[in-house]
RNA sequence: GGGCCGUUAGCUCAGUGGUAGAGCAUCUGGCUUUUAACCAGUUGGUCGUUGGUUCGAUUCCAACACGGCCCA
């Protein structure tokens, strides 16, 4: 055995083993129990970041550890491959997105294997090769019969410069990210999958998700946003016509308070009144260029015009003046709402602001209501007041009574209204995969029939930023009606990269199948047991996912309903960010490696301090795991991630934990080998120990129970390593060159080996051997704690008196509380403080405290 | 504005009603011809604040303060 550790020639043979063995190709077999433990797949950027070390770190270290407690285990990997920053590097470089996006999956492959992870790779697929968006095309089509797809008119950004349709990240401040031009927005024919339809059994379903982080659900359920409510309609005669002016409220109960309809900028009416009068236009104008996010939303200030226009109470028939609200969002229910400043804080506001009236109708507990501040309290439940025929109802009475006479007089009815809108997959983008339709002058928009798929994506083009290659290329665009044999034009939108990664998991498991979308190998590994990846998917990847996966279901192709049992949301990985701000031009980021004590480490002097934040290039930040694997070996690399913080916390990055880890690879490595100098140790004998190889093999095995622990049940790695370094501590401490001394020493290294063997898969690979064995530890299984090991002759109580802490005092193992009351009062030092008082109650935790309470 | 999470040693974090801990950093000593490594030991705590529940609260509850994440 080598004195050193060399971390780069003990990986580099250990993944040679692996791969000669074919250890980590996984095959279907209905006689063990599976385990799919499945990572988010990366976007092929080009090198992976810390972020990705991390994720796919956690993912292989539980891939290791469940194969060790027997199951099956699948593995796998494959690349996110469409997308915008192809395109984007196309544009720069003139390079083609194919190539780029290959070169790229090459390159962070090869990064992939030198960490070391537990990948079937003969599993891997990218979602650009044309065998797996075949599928996509092919799902679609079964959509589009079923409904669920559809075609209508969507909003987009355009930019009238570049002639060309926006992603929503590529507008800045309202203006286009390449040429600065103020973006318009644009109604286009776009695709949408009907995920509204699901929306009940996705929110219903969450409560089952017991194995999903909370904050997780709760977000998705946010997002779906259920509200029951009624609707109501203001009824209207404007211009010589009638009509009914809808709002949705969740508060019924309030509707006799209604002083004034607020409705959209964007809301018909609003269009009428703003031809009308100059000034209502400026202010409908003005609320179009307006933010639509809920944050600000909320802390923006409410203004509003009055239209001139008024619609009649649907219950009382009053006139109700009708005005223009920059905070009524035409998406949301009608987008109008009814005004009843009484009980809404945003209305009230409205109402003081242009001195509308302010209306109180319910009562709540008798308290005293006053118009001239807000109280939180107003917007409570209570009793109808000043409403007429409702007045005593309480709420629930009261929507009942109002939603029936509402619907009597063909006026409104009880509704349920969901956030969740449906989900719009048309991009106008090269870079994806085509949308499979022909549209003919004569038939109109046909499908591509299932025989000519997949519609192929040309790879040789390469985009200039104006507008979509796709539809300038000839080759691409002309074909033939699938129907009536005519010239047709084929559809040049492709689809959102979302639905490529609403699927993926269900292709690993059927692997380079041609013929069908799916096959029972599907159904042997599905769902994912595992899944592990960044908050930031929490909302629409899932959604879209478990979506997915229940279309697919509905079309016979699964029996799952939900595609991921348990959830892992790893946090995000951070370094310190340092800058200066130079008077004139841009703010200057510098590395963390160049700074020293607050000062630039190349002139001494200070640099500015922007906290602790996630890496990313624009701030300088990173840290890149390829520099680490050089120096330090992807052991050490891995062993500091899974250390550092629990999986689901922030990381913050420090180059002297890193060091630390690597200190501690070389300490096992030496621990090792001065054992293995000493030859072969037998096996310890129980009854033949010394007090010191008792306590020491007591703390392994207790080590063990808690490493299994904190691996299998909490997820906690951090935890686990810090009770291994704690184990090696005493290890090294423990000096016995007896024959039982060794052989304890023996059982303890073997025991270290296994237990880290899933965080620094390698070493333990190479010290396995070096300790005598000729398997290999991948293969081993999770060893088992020898309980008699943890028993103890004698325990340490603790005495406390009235709860504080007096005494410790020993006892035999399992003595009653008669034994522990005895040992504990004839203390000295509990003596003192009971004083001779009588012991009014004695609490007794066997094997842990008593407290006397006097 | 709302929702969720957090606050324990200098730093990063454990501690799941019963003894306040780990790693890193600090400091001291040892050892080895040394851009420094290793070994042994050491220092370090009003558990964010204030109340409540309890024989007993870092742990449970409430309020507050500060910080983080998310909201097409």
């Amino acid at each position: 055995m080598r004195e050193r550790y060399e971390p780069a020639d003990i990986e580099a043979a250990a993944q040679q083993d692996w791969a000669v063995a074919g250890t980590f190709a996984a095959r279907e077999d209905e006689s063990r129990p599976k385990y799919y433990c499945l990572c988010m797949f990366p976007y092929p950027s080009g090198r992976l970041h810390m972020g990705h070390v991390r994720n796919y770190t956690i993912g292989d270290v539980l891939s290791r550890y469940m194969r060790m407690q027997g199951f099956n285990v699948l593995q796998p990997m494959g690349w996110d491959a469409f997308g915008l920053p192809a395109e984007n590097a196309a544009i720069e470089n003139g390079v083609a997105p194919a190539k780029w996006t290959r070169d790229n999956i090459a390159h962070m492959k090869r990064q992939l294997r030198a960490l070391g992870f537990g990948i079937d790779w003969g599993r891997e697929l990218a979602t650009c090769d044309a065998e797996y968006y075949k599928w996509n095309q092919w799902l679609f089509l079964r959509m589009l019969e079923r409904g669920i797809a559809y075609k209508t008119t969507g909003t987009v950004n355009w930019d009238p410069v570049d002639q060309t349709v926006l992603a929503n990240e590529q507008v800045i401040d309202g203006r286009g990210w390449r040429t600065g031009a103020p973006i318009e927005r644009r109604e286009i024919p776009m695709y949408y999958l009907r995920i509204t339809q699901y929306a009940e059994e996705l929110l219903g379903a969450l409560d089952r998700l017991d194995e999903w982080p909370e904050r997780v659900r709760t977000m998705q359920a946010n997002w779906i946003g259920r509200s029951e409510g009624v609707n109501a309609s203001f009824p209207y005669r404007i211009d010589g016509q009638d009509g009914e002016l809808r709002v949705f409220t969740t508060r019924a109960d309030t509707i006799m308070g209604t002083t004034f309809v607020a409705i959209a900028a964007e809301h018909p009416l609003a269009g009428f009144a703003a031809q009308q009068d100059a000034q209502v236009r400026a202010f409908v104008d003005d609320c179009r260029r307006s933010s639509v996010m809920e944050a600000d939303l909320a802390t923006m200030e409410k203004k509003g015009i009055a239209t001139g226009l008024a619609v009649r109470h649907p219950l009382t028939g009053a006139d109700v003046p009708v005005w223009v609200g920059n905070y009524v969002l035409m998406a949301y229910g009608e987008g109008a709402v009814m005004g009843v400043p009484g009980h809404d804080e945003r209305d009230f506001a409205f109402a003081k602001k242009y001195g509308l009236p302010i209306l109180p109708v319910i009562d709540v507990e008798g308290r005293p209501y006053s118009t001239d501040a807000w109280q939180p309290w107003y917007a409570e439940y209570g009793r109808c007041a000043n409403s007429g025929a409702y007045d005593g109802l309480d709420y629930a009475a009261a929507v009942d009574a109002i939603a029936r006479d509402l619907s009597v007089r063909g006026l409104g009815r009880k509704q349920v209204v969901w956030r969740l809108r449906d989900w719009g997959i048309s991009r106008q983008r090269y870079w994806g995969c085509p949308i499979p339709i022909i549209h003919c002058a004569g038939c109109g928009d046909v499908p591509v029939p299932d025989a000519d798929l997949p519609v192929r994506l040309p790879e040789d083009l390469v985009p200039d930023g104006s507008g979509n290659p796709l539809a300038k290329s000839r080759a691409f665009v002309a074909c033939r009606c699938p129907k009536c044999g005519a010239d047709a034009r084929r559809e040049t939108d492709t689809m959102d990269t979302f639905v490529d990664s609403s699927w993926y998991f269900f292709r690993y498991a059927c692997a380079g199948n041609d013929r069908a979308m799916v096959d029972g190998r599907a159904a042997y590994w599905m769902p994912v047991d595992q899944y592990i990846g960044g908050i930031e998917h929490a909302i629409l990847h899932l959604l879209y996912a478990r979506f997915w996966t229940r279309v697919m279901r509905d079309c016979g192709l699964t029996a799952v309903d939900e595609p991921f049992r348990r959830l892992l949301t790893q946090g995000m990985v951070l370094n310190e960010i340092w800058f200066r701000k130079p008077s004139s031009g841009r703010i200057v980021y510098y590395h963390p490696s160049e700074v020293a004590d607050g000062r630039l480490k190349a002139d001494g002097e200070p640099v500015e301090s922007g906290g602790i934040g996630t890496m990313s290039k624009s701030r300088r930040n990173g840290v890149d795991p390829q520099e680490l694997v050089d120096r330090y070996g992807a052991d050490t690399a891995r062993l500091f991630m899974m250390f550092a913080a629990p999986p689901e916390h922030t990381l913050e990055w420090s180059d002297e934990g890193v060091e630390g880890a690597f200190r501690f690879m070389k300490r096992l490595w030496k621990i090792v080998h001065a054992h293995v100098q000493g030859g072969p140790a037998g096996r310890p004998d129980p009854a033949a120990l010394g007090a010191g190889q008792r306590a020491l093999r007591r703390q392994l095995h207790q080590t063990l129970i808690k490493v299994g622990d904190d691996i299998g049940r909490r997820r906690t790695f951090n935890t686990a390593i810090a009770a291994v370094m704690e184990l090696l501590n005493a290890i090294a401490r423990f000096e016995d060159g007896s024959p039982q001394g060794r052989a304890v020493m023996q059982e303890a290294l073997d025991l270290v080996v296994l237990m880290l063997s899933p965080f620094v898969p390698h070493a333990a690979h190479a010290l396995w051997r070096e300790l005598g064995h000729h398997s290999m530890v991948v293969d081993e299984r999770w060893p088992e704690a020898d309980r008699a090991a943890l028993e103890q002759a004698t325990v340490e109580l603790v005495v406390q008196v009235n709860g504080k802490l007096r005494a410790r005092v020993p006892v035999p193992a399992g003595a009653d509380e008669a034994t522990a009351r005895e040992a504990a009062l004839a203390d000295p030092g509990v003596a003192k403080f009971v004083a001779g008082q009588p012991v009014r109650k004695l609490i007794y935790v066997p094997g842990k405290l008593v407290n006397v309470v006097v």
